[in-house]
DNA sequence: ACCTATTTTTAGACTTATCTAAATATATTT
DNA sequence: AAATATATTTAGATAAGTCTAAAAATAGGT
C-alpha cells in the first residue's frame, strides 16, 4: 500500500484539482502541503513512477484513475471518522480534524465498511462535506456561498469552507450550525458585510464569514 | 511525541519484562520485533537518550517509569480498539489484532478517554487481556494455564495466550470462548493431551491448546 | 584460567522523506 | 525579442530506521 505521505499528497492534489479545475502546479502543492517545492518535485516523481499521477516536467500533475480512487478512499475515511468522533464520542466539530488526519491512514477495507454501516451510512461529515460511498461516489450538492446571496434571498446552511477552530467556534458562539435557515436582510456594498436573519435573531456578519458558509437555496 | 517504531519497541520491552521478570536482552527483543539485533541496539540507544529505557551496554534494557507509562498507554489503546472492533463493528476476535496495531498509535488523549467511556469502561479485551484504565492500572487476574490443571479440576476460561488467527478459529470451531466452564476429565501423562468437559460436551485437546488457554479457578 | 561459542555492538550502507542552494526552464514585461 | 522575474528541477545533505558484515564483549565448558 501507500505511505502516509503519499496519501497526503494525493489528497492535496485532489483538493487542488477541484479548486482550479486544472493540472496542479508544484508551488500550489508545496503551499498546500506546507513544504518546499523541491520536496514536492521529489514526491511527484515517486507518485508518477507508481502511476498514481500523470506528470510532465514543468507541466504540473494530475491524478491518474488509481490516484483519484486512492485519494477518494482517504477522504472517505477522514470524513467517516470525523462523523464518528462528533456523533459517537462527543467531540465538537472544531476538534476533529487533526485526529481524522491520523485515522484516515488506517488500512482496512473491512474497518471502513463496518464503520460506515455502524454510523448508518452518513452522507455528510460534521462540516457539511459529502462522504464518498464505498464505490467512491460523492453526493455533490448545488450549494453556493452565503456571500453570493443578494438581499431578501434565503437558504439553508449546509457546510463550511473554512474548517479552522477559530471559525467554527465563532459559528458556535453565534448559534450558527448546519441545517439552519438563513435570510439576507441587508447587504453592504462597501465592505460586503450582511445583516442576516437566523432563528428570529438578527446578526451582522463580515464578508469573511459569509464567504466561508455554504448555503443551499430551496428551488 | 514518540514514533510508531519507538512505541512498538516500548510495547515489546514491556511484554518481555513481564515474561522474564528481568532486563530484556537484545536478541530477545530482536526476535519479538522480528528484526535484527543490530537494529535493536540502534533503537535502544535512541530510547535511552530519550530516557524511556535504562540501558547499559551488553546488559539488556529495562523500561524507565516514563517508558513503562508510555507502553501501558499504547497497550490501553490497542485493547480498547480491539474491544471496539468486536463489540461495535462486528469483527471476530481473530481479525482485530492487525488493525489495533495501527490504531494504537493514534495520538489523542481525549479520543482514548472518550472511546473508553463510549465502550462503557471495559475491563478486558476480546482475548481476555486486561485493559489498563486512564491511570495505567491493570486488573491482574489470578489466572493459570489450562495445561496446569490436574484431572477433576475445573475453572472458567478467561483468556488466550496465543492470539493467532489459527488458534482463535480453532477455538471458535470447537465452541470454546471466554467465560465458559471447563473441567479436566482426563490428562495424558505421555503427551499432555486432555479430555475436557465444556458445556456438556467432551473434547480431546492437545497440550499445545491447553498451554494457550488461561483458566481462572473459583476458590 | 583458557578456549570456544554466543551475544552484542560498531561501522558503513541503503531507503524514505525532507531540506538548502544552485541551475534551468517558463512566463512576463518592456 | 531581449531582459528580467518567477517557477521548477537538480544536486547534494540530513535524519530515521533498517540492513549486512565485521569487531568486541560476555558466557560456558573443560
Amino acid at each position: 500500500m501507500f505511505s502516509f505521505s503519499e496519501e497526503n499528497y494525493l489528497k492535496a492534489i485532489f483538493h487542488l484539482e477541484r479548486k482550479y479545475q486544472a493540472g496542479v502546479s508544484t508551488n500550489a502543492l508545496a503551499e498546500e502541503m506546507d513544504t518546499k517545492a523541491s520536496s514536492v518535485t521529489d514526491m511527484i516523481k515517486k507518485l508518477s513512477e507508481k502511476e498514481l499521477v500523470v506528470y510532465k516536467k514543468y507541466q504540473g500533475v494530475k491524478l491518474s484513475e488509481l490516484g483519484r480512487k486512492t485519494a477518494v478512499e482517504v477522504i472517505r475515511k477522514h470524513r467517516l471518522w470525523e462523523y464518528f468522533l462528533v456523533e459517537k464520542l462527543n467531540f465538537n466539530w472544531d476538534e476533529v480534524h487533526d485526529i481524522a488526519e491520523q485515522l484516515e491512514h488506517i488500512k482496512s477495507e473491512k474497518l471502513t465498511r463496518e464503520l460506515d454501516k455502524f454510523l448508518g451510512f452518513p452522507k455528510r461529515d460534521p462540516h457539511g462535506d459529502p462522504i464518498p460511498d464505498a464505490e467512491g461516489n460523492f453526493s455533490v450538492a448545488n450549494k453556493m456561498l452565503l456571500s453570493e446571496l443578494e438581499k431578501t434571498e434565503q437558504g439553508i446552511c449546509v457546510g463550511v469552507k473554512d474548517s479552522s477552530s477559530d471559525f467554527l467556534r465563532f459559528l458556535d458562539k453565534n448559534n450558527i450550525s448546519l441545517g439552519k435557515d438563513i435570510k439576507v436582510l441587508e447587504k453592504e456594498a462597501f465592505d460586503g458585510s450582511m445583516l442576516i436573519l437566523i432563528e428570529e435573531r438578527q446578526l451582522r456578519i463580515s464578508q469573511l464569514i459569509s464567504n466561508n458558509l455554504y448555503i443551499k437555496i430551496q428551488q
